[in-house]
RNA sequence: GGCCCUAUCGUCUAACGGUUAGGACAGCGCCCUUUCACGGCGUAAAUCCGGGUUCGAUUCCCGGUGGGGUCACCA
């Protein structure tokens, strides 16, 4: 596609902590565009840094990439390269173009020690930018910047730019935020005789408050989303669509298609900010192309066992139940917050019955409060269901046209909220009709027995 | 503050000099309806400001302003 015959992108993070959905977009762009154009994409875990870097980080970045199916053709780990970079450190200070340096250490202990400096040309760098456009940075303030600590403590440029060129990185493609340290590196590519890559760097994500998304404001790990139970291709598609767009009105976008669509060229070159509402959204419709065995398997995993506990509960009855979920939900992970909340109980164990709210609103208004209307209204609609066959029981429409003509002759609040609260009794839930599907036969006419008899208390 | 990047509905964005400035999410309204949810339909909502260039600027140029990034012996 250019001076480069074969494309390689790499994604290149620090295990010093957990990432976030801005550095997963980043390596979703990188490897997109490796895909793309049929190049490679490398994992390099840069763990340079010892004090911080963590091999529980690097385990959360490979699990993390995994999960999001952004497999890698090829995986280092900085800290094994470190041989390589003490040998391009020798050439640099054997050609003059890096320095030892007495200095005082930083570290406030006073003691003093040697350090490797680039000795800066100070010219006026410029680089095409895939996504930006022409880039143009004074190197001359920036002085003769530190490249390592010692021969064998090589520092973020000197190893950056030794391991992509060694590794035969083609295109950069990395965050914004690291512009200004493109020209230190390109200086470091012309001192080592080194091709200088293309460099793709893409517009920040930011959070609500248009900050820099950071984990100190909020800002979750991608397995937050994973254990919530999004679709990981939910996320994929989520995170490639914030800062991109395929230039046509399609949202929805599987792994493969994402890998046939993408370009560099269509990269927003402005900020964008992480939309939470617009990832729900997103994951409802990857979560509509699932099956039926998918989703109720995806809603099983997270069924809490405080549920399975209870005494009518059964992989039957949940199977009906989670039919019904499924349009209340926008990730999986909801039905654990909604049986934490005790919002599923009532589906697995008769609950209890709040007589007056068993009267439709409208009729509360009567002399006797509702009570003598409701309670004929149940009498009547419960023949209408136990003289029903056994197979009308599966199928929530039958059920409705069992009862239908005598609600819609004796006014449909008036049967059907009652019918509704004996089943639930809660104020707002599915139809009566599902819900006795739920239940079944035996569940359904203990239910509405029990809300009969509590009329006549 | 210096330097760099950037600017279309609240948000994500389309438009690559000529459009009634389009779509999506969120919002609102209506319909469906016993409640909730789903679904259907509809509605409101934007070119940061000022100069140029041009017959004509969302689009090109300059300035301002706003936003972001970055100024380590971290990466």
């Amino acid at each position: 596609m250019n001076k480069f015959d074969h494309v390689v992108t790499r994604f290149a993070p620090s295990p010093t902590g957990l990432l976030h959905g801005g550095n997963y977009r980043t390596a979703v762009f990188s490897y997109l565009f490796a895909r793309r154009t049929g190049g490679k994409f490398i994992l390099r875990i840069e763990d340079t840094d010892k004090a911080r870097s963590k091999k529980e980080y690097e385990d959360n970045i490979l699990e993390s990439l995994q999960w999001l199916g952004l497999e890698h053709d090829a995986f280092f780990r900085q800290s094994e390269r470190l041989p390589r970079h003490a040998i391009a450190l020798e050439r640099l200070i054997a050609s003059g173009h890096a320095y030892l340096s007495k200095e005082a250490a930083k570290d406030g202990s006073g003691a003093e020690r040697e350090l490797v400096r680039f000795r800066n040309p100070k010219k006026v760098v410029t680089f095409r930018d895939l996504v930006k456009g022409d880039i143009t940075i004074d190197t001359s303030d920036l002085g003769d910047f530190v490249i390592a600590r010692t021969m064998d403590e090589p520092l973020f440029h000197l190893a950056v730019v030794v391991d992509d060129a060694e590794m035969g990185v083609t295109h950069i493609v990395r965050g914004e935020d690291h512009i200004a340290n493109t020209p230190r590196q390109i200086l470091l590519y012309e001192a080592l005789g080194f091709p200088i890559p293309s460099y793709a760097h893409l517009p920040l994500v930011l959070d609500a408050s248009r900050q820099k998304l950071s984990k100190r404001r909020g800002a979750q790990p991608l397995t937050y989303y994973r254990d919530l139970g999004y679709l990981p291709e939910a996320l994929l598609n989520f995170l490639a669509l914030t800062g991109w767009n395929p230039g046509t009105e399609k949202e929805i976008f599987t792994r493969d298609e994402l890998r046939e669509v993408f370009e560099l060229a269509r990269v927003q070159t402005s900020p964008g900010i992480f939309n939470p509402e617009k990832l729900e959204w997103i994951n409802k419709e990857h979560m509509k192309r699932l099956s039926e065995d998918e989703r109720l398997s995806h809603m099983r995993a997270h069924l809490p066992d405080a549920i399975r506990a209870l005494p009518e509960f059964s992989e039957e009855r949940f199977a009906r139940v989670a039919r019904e979920l499924f349009e209340r939900i926008t990730h999986f992970g909801a039905i654990t917050e909604l049986a934490g909340a005790h919002e599923l109980d009532f589906y697995f164990a008769m609950p209890e019955l709040d007589a007056t709210q068993l009267i439709w609103k409208k009729l509360r208004e009567e002399p006797d409060g509702g009570v003598g209307k409701t309670r004929e209204h149940l009498e009547k609609v419960l023949p209408l269901l136990t003289e029903l066959p056994e197979a009308s029981w599966s199928d929530p429409e039958a059920l409705k046209a069992a009862v239908w003509p005598y609600a819609d002759a004796n006014g449909r609040g008036d049967v059907l909220w009652p019918l509704r609260y004996a089943l639930s009794s809660k104020e707002r839930s599915p139809d009566p009709f599902q819900l006795a599907f739920i239940f079944g036969k035996t569940g359904s006419i203990a239910r509405i027995e029990r809300a009969i008899a509590s009329l006549h208390a």
